[in-house]
DNA sequence: CGGTGAACGTA
DNA sequence: CGTACGTTCACCGA
């Protein structure tokens, strides 16, 4: 059975010809081509606004977001799954064995084309179910699939998936089925991002690009002629050494050698020192940093990278394997500051750029429930409270903070770290009892609910065997609890961003960790950007929960990502 | 050819 | 002041 504010969407594969989809809701199945299915899914949107669900928004909302369709809710079983049961791979088989109690270890593995393992005894299933004999989802779906007659069953599948996660998330936490609709709203914004790229100005990105790797060679002899040149201006301070390659640093290490510069390795931090020593490392390091533009950040990337519509393009992922981060490929997530003025707005547009201030330790007040410290998040400035709390310089407050909750190994912070404990013992104890949670190797609960497993090395060495991982994994467990609760809270946002600025043409161009930034008309960029903070108060409140936290958002209207940084 | 580590960009 | 990610390069061993 389909509840009443439930519709189900599923797809044939791509690439066997005409793709085919279904449409299920409680009193209708639409079974058709996709064009069909696309407009079904538009109409019942718009009548009714249920929460879709799918195996992954992923395979089955990319040519609805194709085609301009944008649902406001839905229910991610890959993605419920991953806050469940902990850690990144899914398939819909896994989900359904773990929705159902069923073993892990007894999922059916697709087909290898291996001639002996049809000896299976699962090959006698019924062809028309979703489901095998022994409980578990059928492993071969991909091939499957390809009927369009089978796409009701695996609908219903995906249904009856996300009913069972539904309950285990009610029994799991309060707030874990709440942080469910967040992370499915994410993952849909990640498709989004896909589709709509970073706008950027390609004639200034290219200039960027000049600056650093000269001009854009026309043949291949042309490239390596100017990667000689950079080369040159780094060897020509190492005589009788023009041989040496620098992209091979046990060569480069020899080659500081014979000037002098002895290092244990030639990593940035370590000849940073250097650069006024010998004129040899500060070339060294400036080639480095054009390097890392010519090759990473060049015109290949350019042309590969961003359309003819002059935006950059990649994948996104809702979240990472470890605490619950969005991550993006092709250098969307670490693109160079010094390219950042090439990110602007198309004619006719504005950015919309809006980061949060001090989100780690605002968060920490939320999740540890410590009063006193949710009491200085009152300020926009967290860190003068508690300076003045503690009895020391804003600059020693904020080292204490970010040393409680990330670090503690070299103890710079020393004094104020110990009245830190006196005068926040709850947010303390809170980070203390995840710290020794992750030293035992147990699993953490983030905030929101999402599973984090501690034991990624418990192979090599089971905890209370080797002291530095147990410290490394209670340093991952403090992290991760901060870390995914702001994540949580970034996604909340970002979905109601999504949802309260689409009706004026915004897009979200870019999520990175506590920034977004929007793509807006003109036009409408100032209500956009008060649409943005009234969305952070909102989506907050609900995160919260009532704690009495704030959260601050730095806004602005700009023409490049450059503009108005602080 | 695939896996690994160094290096470095971002938060 | 720790954690995480993605990308490129050279090297290693099969």
């Amino acid at each position: 059975m389909i509840p009443g504010d439930v519709a189900a969407v599923a797809l044939t594969p791509p690439g066997a010809g005409p793709r085919h989809g279904v449409l299920v809701t409680a009193d209708q199945v639409l079974l058709g081509p996709l064009d069909d299915l696309v407009e079904g899914v538009r109409r019942v949107e718009a009548a009714s606004s249920p929460r879709w669900v799918w195996w992954s928004a992923d395979e089955a909302a990319t040519p609805l977001v194709a085609a301009g369709v944008a649902p406001a809710r839905a229910w991610d079983v890959a993605e419920a799954h991953r806050l469940l049961h902990g850690g990144w791979h899914v398939t819909p088989g896994l989900a359904w064995a773990a929705a159902h109690g069923l073993a892990a270890h007894d999922v059916a593995a697709p087909p290898t084309g291996d001639l002996f393992e049809l000896v299976s005894d699962r090959a006698v299933a019924d062809p028309a179910s979703a489901v095998l004999p022994d409980g578990h989802l059928r492993g071969d779906h991909a091939e499957w699939l390809r009927d369009p007659g089978h796409l009701e069953a695996w609908a219903r599948a995906a249904v009856e998936t996300a009913h069972l996660q539904h309950d285990a998330a009610g029994r799991t936490s309060t707030r874990l089925v709440g942080t469910v609709h967040a992370e499915s709203a994410a993952a849909l914004l990640c498709v989004e991002l896909l589709r709509d790229g970073l706008p950027l100005d390609r004639a200034r990105t290219e200039e960027l690009v000049a600056d650093a790797a000269g001009p854009r060679p026309t043949t291949d002899a042309e490239e390596v002629a100017a990667r000689r040149g950079r080369d040159a201006l780094v060897l020509r301070h190492a005589p009788g050494r023009e041989a040496t390659d620098l992209r091979n640093p046990a060569q480069v290490k020899e080659l500081l050698a014979s000037v002098g510069v002895d290092v244990p390795n030639t990593r940035k931090w370590v000849l940073e020192p250097y650069r006024d020593v010998n004129p040899l490392v500060a070339a060294l390091l400036d080639w480095r940093r054009d390097e890392r533009i010519a090759t990473t950040y060049g015109y290949r990337w350019l042309d590969a990278h961003v359309g003819a519509d002059d935006r950059l393009r990649g994948r996104w992922t809702a979240c990472d394997g470890a605490a619950g981060r969005m991550t993006a490929e092709n250098g969307l997530h670490n693109l160079p500051a010094a390219l950042r003025p090439g990110v602007a707005a198309h004619p006719g547009f504005a950015l919309v750029r809006a980061d949060l201030g001090q989100i780690e330790p605002r968060v920490l007040a939320v999740v540890s429930a410590d009063a006193s410290f949710a009491a200085a998040t009152r300020a926009d400035d967290l860190y003068a409270p508690v300076a003045q709390r503690l009895g020391v310089e804003r600059p020693v407050a904020k080292v204490a903070v970010l040393a409680a909750m990330y670090g503690q190994r070299s103890g710079a912070a020393g004094e104020a770290l110990k009245g830190l404990e006196r005068a926040y013992p709850v947010a303390m104890a809170f980070l203390d009892r995840a710290y020794d949670a992750g030293r035992r190797g147990e699993p953490i609960r983030t905030w929101g609910g999402r599973l984090v497993p501690t034991g990624r090395f418990l192979a090599a060495s089971p905890p209370g065997t080797d002291p530095q991982l147990d410290a490394a994994r209670g340093r991952f467990a403090r992290n991760a609890i901060i870390q995914g609760a702001a994540a949580e809270l970034f996604k909340a946002w970002a979905a109601t961003v999504r949802a309260t600025t689409r009706d004026l043409g915004a897009q979200v161009v870019l999520c990175l960790h506590d920034e977004l930034l929007l793509h807006a008309p003109l036009e409408h960029a100032e209500e956009v950007a008060a649409r943005v903070d009234r969305a952070l108060d909102d989506a907050a409140r609900r995160w919260a929960q009532g704690a009495p936290v704030r959260f601050v958002s730095d806004t602005s209207v700009i023409a490049r990502w450059s503009d108005a940084k602080d």
